[in-house]
DNA sequence: TTTCAATAATAGTAATACTATCATAAATAG
DNA sequence: CTATTTATGATAGTATTACTATTATTGAAA
């Protein structure tokens, strides 16, 4: 993947665009390790500053507060699968090929070619699968959804529920099945390293086959068997 | 359903049992009404103090912090649901039938006759769908794991992954599905109400009809077209 | 060389998440 | 029917969090 490709994302993100300074791109790389290694309940501004020998002011010019920087991540994430999909998907007719490879990129889009330096792809995926859900379950949800800083994800869902649509055009749920693959995708990983009994899928370390595998199994066996 | 059911918890959830005197009681009807009022972030002891007319230092003798409060009233919802289930799948035979049950019951357990005086089903509901997810996305999630404070939930689904292996022997994934429905079924009440573009269910005050002919659709076509 | 924008350094405030101590009222045991 | 235990209330205090404000410094652009 090309070095140099700039993610763009919704401006109310961030006060001061972090992808567009050497401190902002310090605050990106080190609140992804940040936030992977104490939580993002531990994490705040201070401990981040501190880490970056820098201060908490000057993270406070670039974001409002930690949940604005956990949106920023997650946005960039999703941004960086949606482009993956898209190159991975180029040029390939078959909806059923396309959604196949939907699956693959979804569950492993982290595993491919690190793209920007300053963003870990591996690090930045335990994150959202860990905290992605905290981004939207707030009191605030619904003003946040209307300036758009929701946009992103809602987006490579519709982009996965077309290709379902195509796959089946009566299909009555494709919305809900694309959302749901991108749920199940994250729950199933976390819920097999750490909540084994409500899953019946196994990772080890950075493999996630089985998860893949069970994704394909469900989203096929709704559009084929029904 | 009787008047005056104990739900038995997880002794670890709290310091001292909060169903076994009137002040406790107290602290579990009006966290449940201030968590779902001002969200769970928003939360505090001190808050709910002031309006049970008591104070801090006391709310802390029951419960160690907020997040042990969070564990104790979704441990109870779910304990509640799965005798919920149980009384409406009694003499049934049929485990199509019962999982059709189960489905419904999940969806709207809360608009059956409330239980118990001080919980109130129906709003624990909508904190159950807006904070779930929360009681296991944390850094102390496998300790908290080993001393059992997620064992109702997890109960829960081995008790509904049966009925599906009941249906379908040689279904590969009961544990996947059957904490799938539980998740989809909060998930999407919440989407259609903040989120739409992530679903195609639309759910009015307390109408979770389609919601519930969602999961019905999900369930049986992975289970008898496969 | 000035000047301007970004950052650092420092300080300060209100709220949060607790812990500790002591007084008092209510229940209960002897 | 006291004596004692137990639960709660009242009050105070600490460390941390989540910010905001002010001023100084530095490094790049005009």
């Amino acid at each position: 993947m090309a070095v140099g490709i700039k993610i763009s994302l919704n401006e109310k993100l961030f006060l001061r665009d972090p992808q567009e300074t050497a401190l902002g791109k310090k605050i990106i790389k080190h609140s992804i390790i940040l936030i992977d290694k104490i939580g993002f309940e531990a994490f705040n501004f201070k401990k981040l500053a501190r880490l970056i020998n820098s201060t908490e002011a000057s993270v406070y010019r670039y974001f409002e507060n930690k949940h604005m920087i956990l949106l920023y991540l997650l946005s960039w994430y999703w941004e960086w699968v949606s482009f993956s999909i898209d190159l991975n998907t180029m040029n390939i007719e078959d909806p059923k090929k396309r959604l196949n490879i939907i699956i693959r990129t979804l569950v492993s889009a982290s595993k491919e070619n690190p793209s920007i330096d300053y963003v870990n792809e591996s690090i930045l995926h335990r994150i959202v699968i860990a905290e992605g859900s905290k981004a939207y379950h707030t009191k605030e949800v619904d003003e946040e959804n209307t300036v758009g800083l929701f946009t992103n994800y809602k987006k490579l869902c519709e982009k996965v529920a077309c290709v379902i649509s195509e796959i089946k055009a009566d299909f009555p749920y494709p919305h809900t099945l694309a959302s749901n693959l991108f749920e199940m995708a994250n729950n199933h990983i976390y819920f097999a390293q750490h909540l084994p009994r409500l899953t019946d899928v196994h990772v080890t370390e950075g493999n996630f086959k089985e998860v893949e595998k069970m994704l394909q199994y469900f989203a096929f066996t709704l559009l084929e068997k029904s």
